[in-house]
DNA sequence: TTGTTAGTTCGCAATCATTGCAAATTAGAC
DNA sequence: GTCTAATTTGCAATGATTGCGAACTAACAA
């Protein structure tokens, strides 16, 4: 996603207002490779504006998705993670910690089953363990 | 997964019993390969035996998901598809009309980035347009 | 600066998928 | 046929997310 201040821009050129609660969320989001869920964004965000809303996090989540800024992924762990790297990768999930990380591959392979299905996107989520939990059940 | 007199045999050999309430699912789930939710199967058996609770099919499917014999596959729909295949294969979603259906690739592409992980699986999910709903869009 | 107003925030209720629990029922061994 | 542990079932509860309406405020204009 853009930076903060490219993201005020870019709210008001779009009619939306710059409140400091999407100040906020734009800042924690910046260069987060930590795919947060929106709970993780509200107890965060709670820590430096104590009474932002949960409402609020899911709505400005929602904006920037739509507006291409972020990205909303699933990976099976029962909340969507959301994810401000939105250049073409694949995750991994660590069973035990939960982490996800980004994961980039030479070429994703073409399917060869379904005939006639055409594809927008494909994705990968590798599950397994971590470099420290594998360390740690070594 | 095995057939449903062979399940029958498993689930005996394993201390369960076998009602009918499980042979029916056991019966409907066998060579369907339409990743049926909890909630589809709970209405097809609906209609072949009224007063079945969903609570009992979401039960029996734990059950064969425990034993090995049926996966649970979460394709980011919303809600769990269950899928008899339990061999390598990944999946194809159609945004349109929300089916989905089996892929197999020729080589899941290795990871590159996160050092130290250690892969145990690896799902592609596609997402695009079936053939069905392609032509009739076209 | 102040006024205006459309866009926001927020709390709460509602939804959806799924699970926990306890009472009533039943498969299957003796 | 008896008996008992396993099962079914309804209902309440959970967790993630969304709908809604009242109160609030960013941002533009005067």
């Amino acid at each position: 996603m853009r930076s903060p201040e490219e993201l005020t821009v870019a709210f008001r050129a779009a009619g939306l207002k710059v409140t400091p609660q999407r100040q906020l969320l734009f800042r924690l989001l910046f260069n987060n490779d930590t795919h947060p869920t929106a709970d993780t964004l509200f107890t965060a965000a709670s820590g430096v504006m104590p009474g932002i809303s949960l409402r609020t996090v899911y709505q400005t989540l929602t904006e920037l998705a739509d507006m291409g800024e972020i990205q909303m992924v699933d990976v099976g762990t029962g909340s969507h993670r959301f994810d401000p790297n939105v250049t073409g990768h694949h995750h991994a999930v660590c069973d035990q910690c939960g982490a996800v990380q980004d994961v980039y591959v030479k070429r994703t392979p073409e399917p060869s089953a379904p005939h006639g299905f055409s594809v927008n996107d494909a994705h990968i989520v590798y599950r397994g363990q971590c470099a420290e939990c594998s360390t740690r059940a070594a």
